[in-house]
RNA sequence: GGGCGCGUAGCUCAGUUGGUUAGAGCGCUUCCUUCACACGGAAGAGGCCCGGGGUUCGAGUCCCUGCGCGCCCA
């Protein structure tokens, strides 16, 4: 068998990837009775292709679902696409440009969303293929996307359920309007950003008074064509007296009325405020509960309207300009000051959104939020990290009705249709022919597209075949976790929850946990726009798949960010090198013994130490694994496979088995145990590293009907496999071992040089190192003398611990360091016996501290002195 | 303005209900190319656990406060 020096991660993984895929491994068994664990996608945009954050994300995932696959459930990740309305038309408009020179107007409707299935079809979902090749154990058979028929027909249930219930309402308000994208959007779509900009004060005389006037203060003076009113504080004294009159609106020769509304802050500036109800929120409701008229002097296109007089068709940034230029011009501008302000952008296009009132559809919020609310303070749904809970319910508490329509040609299109003759609105399952309330056949259906995440809000049972009652959604429904970031938090997390709870009237998943997000070294958030992104498969490619999944693993404590840096990646390689070499070394081992390479299921009994000590270790490791995962610890995973196929098996198992190796010994009990110990670390491992352990695996089982690790036993802790003789005998082993080595390190002795020592010790240690009397030689290259008997005065070349004292025998020539590591260790051992002692005589703690705190203290004192004589004895000896 | 989180070795981070000598990986120092691995082995150095106050017999851990940093929402 070929085994090459260094692991080429590139010779295996594609393979690997596709075969599990072709051999349908990741696909459930439906005729399985086991228990159930499933986990949907927390779906990625089709325009989009595989980042870190997604790589972090799958592959905690895929950590999870490969063990639960392991130990024999029932398992499904569910994988699939959003159709990203937004981004997806934009990517479409910008090619037919660029290939064709045509917008999608002129290309219509139909036709343009032809050209998207097209687009999507060839070059969308990048990122499907992407996973594949990571190893991302999916369902691919049950791949799904939001625009899929089945996906549509839930849309559309969704819609006319909540409708019909009366959720969703259709009517005039603000809503936050991109110019660019020519749509409205959620308020979730807008990223706030906080600009320096400036605050201009404009003086409205007041009518019938003259030279009295209001000086109102505005970050956007172009806004001023639509004020209708001037609104000042009903308590503020200042203008008490102004109640009932009016004010001149500089440059549009209008008279708006002074209202006395809360709106105003009599604390800022003047206290007084310009309401412009047609462009801005807040004057919006203002506007409402004063009656006041609503006039839109901007449009879609970001435009003066024809309301704005002259101004008519300038942009709003040009016609700002103009209007402060005149109202320089003619005396009305009082000051401008520097102002921080923060401005509305569009997530997409990053075009600074305009406040328009238009015509929307929108979901009511609070009903939805109250069920969704009670689930998660219930527990019938946890979201870990817990605090987590806590934002979640500040968002679903202080929530606000959802804008949900948009005008885009890519996505759900609203199943309402207008009645031209009576303006019903007819909502249905099945396209109509006549109206509802008066029987016109003339119907118009509405042009707008529902949001992107209405139709991932379902995503959970969508998926599994709802509305029909599947089988799968039987089965799967709720599933189990849901794995995302906390910047989707609101935008799935909590739209699931309300959806799924009122749609399927049960919880969308058990279980939510939020990863941290992925940053750049200087800790800036990765993205594209930044342009400082790092390619995953760059990565994977240059240091294996598996390389780069341990170091995520071993990067994710929960409620901790990952800060990526690339010098990460050697450090994980190493240790699929150091299991590769492992391996290699076993198996060319194994040749020699004769043994052929075979799974072993049952090893019998350990004997040797080495045995019971490593099979009491695995047991720690499988038990700190099994628990790690449960609990999403995965660091801890990483952490515990690392120390145990590192620091355990190969820095002392092998080591110690090497002793053992003889040539056609056949399969004795102690390859017996090698292998197996071997095999239950690769299953152990096998879920944050899939490629090697398989290709390892596979080399192992060489016989036999087809298997896959992914489906082999993942391996469980049981107590009474704890063999604690054996992990304080071979502690003993490991320090005798150790000492001897620091000894000749300390002397910088040659180590080719053999060295005599002795051992002496009344507790134990002599016989454990009569026992294992070929390992220390062959490990430390010191010949050992034993005597169970009490050290004489220590001298030079000494190491004492509570069990043993360890002579070694060397000319004193090199005592310097000798010397300096006692001194050093007498300080410490000093201080301990000071603290320690001052407690022990400290009334209040005696009373206080428990009995076995206070037991192992009398201990720990006992040792340090004992320690501390022998040292002194050293000392005393090297410098005498 | 409201809320959440972070500050531990040069760097990246662990540290589960408070318990005595605070850990890991990388990096660093010294030694070793011993027939699995130099992507290796052995032995080491390195820490007022951000500052201040408090609770407690006992605080990296709990409380208050200051400083610095990050994020979310309005």
């Amino acid at each position: 068998m070929e085994f090459e020096k260094v692991y080429e991660p590139q010779r295996f993984e594609a393979r690997w990837a596709e075969w599990w895929i072709s051999h349908g491994y990741f696909t459930p068994d439906a005729a399985s009775s086991a228990p159930m664990f499933s986990l949907v996608i927390p779906p990625p945009n089709v325009t989009g292709s595989l980042h870190m954050g997604h790589m972090l994300e799958h592959t905690i995932m895929d950590v999870t679902i490969r063990t639960q696959r392991m130990r024999g459930r029932k398992t499904l990740w569910l994988p699939g696409m959003d159709h990203a309305g937004i981004a997806t038309q934009m990517v479409v408009e910008r090619k037919l440009l660029k290939d064709e020179n045509i917008t999608r107007r002129e290309l219509g409707r139909p036709e343009f969303e032809k050209r998207i299935w097209a687009w999507k079809e060839q070059s969308g979902g990048r990122i499907i293929e992407q996973m594949k090749s990571v190893g991302a154990s999916c369902d691919w058979t049950r791949e799904r996307f939001t625009m899929d028929p089945g996906l549509s027909r839930a849309v559309r249930e969704t819609f006319v359920r909540l409708w019909e219930k009366k959720l969703i309402y259709r009517g005039d308000y603000m809503v936050n309007w991109c110019p660019s994208c020519a749509t409205a959007l959620s308020d979730l779509e807008v990223d706030h950003e906080e600009v320096q900009g400036s605050l201009w004060h404009i003086r409205y005389p007041v009518n019938g008074m003259p030279g009295r006037d209001m000086v109102v203060a505005t970050t956007r003076p172009e806004t001023m064509l639509g004020d209708t009113a001037v609104c000042v504080h009903p308590e503020d004294e200042r203008y008490a007296d102004l109640r009932g009159k009016t004010v001149r609106l500089p440059l549009m020769d209008r008279d708006i009325p002074i209202i006395f509304d809360e709106l105003a802050d009599p604390k800022f500036g003047t206290g007084v405020v310009k309401v412009t109800p047609a462009h801005d929120p807040n004057d919006f409701e203002a506007g409402k509960r004063n009656n006041l008229e609503k006039i839109k002097v901007i449009n879609e296109e970001a435009k003066i309207t024809s309301a704005g007089g002259i101004y008519a068709g300038l942009d709003r940034y040009e016609a700002r300009k103009r209007i402060v230029a005149d109202l320089t011009a003619q005396g009305y501008l009082v000051k401008i000051e520097d102002h921080k302000l923060s401005v509305g952008k569009c997530q997409r296009s990053k075009t600074t959104v305009e406040p328009l009132i238009s015509t929307q559809w929108f979901c009511h919020m609070k009903p939805l939020a109250e069920k969704a609310i009670a689930a998660v303070q219930s527990g019938q749904t946890t979201i870990r990290p817990e605090n987590w809970e806590k934002i979640y319910f500040d968002w679903m508490n202080n929530i606000r009705d959802w804008c949900i329509s948009r005008q885009l040609w890519w996505g759900h299109r609203i199943p309402a249709w207008i009645c031209q003759d009576c303006d019903e609105i007819n909502v249905s399952r099945e396209d109509p022919t006549q109206c509802s309330k008066c029987g016109s056949a003339k119907l118009k259906q509405v042009d707008d597209v529902l949001d992107t995440w209405f139709s991932s809000g379902l995503w959970p049972f969508s998926t599994l075949g709802w509305p029909d009652q599947t089988a799968d959604l039987k089965t799967y429904y709720p599933t189990e976790l849901m794995i995302m970031g906390y910047e989707i938090l609101f935008f799935w997390c909590a739209r699931m929850m309300m959806l799924g709870i009122e749609m399927m009237g049960d919880v969308p998943f058990k279980q939510v946990f939020i990863h941290g997000i992925v940053r750049n070294a200087d800790r800036t958030k990765m993205s594209k726009t930044k342009g400082n992104t790092v390619d995953p498969l760059d990565m994977t490619s240059k240091y294996g798949t598996d390389a780069v999944r341990m170091a995520l693993v071993q990067a994710s404590a929960p409620g901790a960010d990952v800060i990526w840096t690339e010098d990460k990646l050697p450090a994980s390689r190493s240790f699929a090198n150091k299991i590769w070499n492992a391996a290699r070394f076993l198996f060319l081992n194994m040749e020699r013994a004769g043994v052929t390479p075979q799974l072993v299921t049952d090893p019998g009994p350990a004997e040797t130490l080495e045995d019971r000590w490593i099979r009491s270790r695995l047991n720690a490791a499988a038990e700190t694994v099994n628990r790690a995962v449960d609990q999403n610890r995965f660091h801890e995973v990483g952490q515990a496979m690392w120390q145990f196929f590192w620091s355990e098996f190969c820095d002392w198992y092998v080591e110690l088995k090497k002793l053992r190796f003889r040539e056609n010994s056949g399969l004795n009990a102690d390859w017996k145990n090698i292998i197996f110990v071997f095999d239950s670390a690769l299953r152990l491992l096998h879920p944050s590293m899939p490629f090697i352990t398989e290709e390892l695996w596979q080399r192992l089982r060489n016989q036999g009907p087809e298997a896959s690790i992914a489906l082999a036993q993942f391996p469980e802790a049981d107590p009474s496999r704890h063999d604690a003789a054996a992990e304080r005998e071979m502690g003993i082993l490991q320090d005798i071992i150790t000492s001897a080595r620091t000894l000749r390190a300390e002397m910088k002795v040659d180590p080719k040089l053999g060295l005599d020592a002795v051992l002496y010790s009344t507790t134990g240690a002599v016989e454990i190192a009569q026992r294992e009397l070929e390992a220390v030689t062959k490990l430390t290259n010191i010949k050992l003398t034993l005597k169970a008997e009490p050290a004489p005065k220590a001298g030079a070349g000494t190491r004492s611990t509570p069990d043993f004292d360890l002579v070694l025998l060397v000319p004193a020539a090199q005592q310097d360091a000798q010397i300096s590591r006692l001194t050093k260790e007498n300080e410490q051992l000093a201080k301990n016996i000071a603290n320690t002692d001052r407690q022990l005589n400290d009334e209040k703690f005696m009373g206080k501290a428990p009995a076995h705190i206070v037991a192992s203290m009398r201990q720990k004192l006992a040792e340090y002195q004992t320690q501390l004589a022998k040292n002194q004895d050293a000392l005393r000896a090297l410098e005498g």
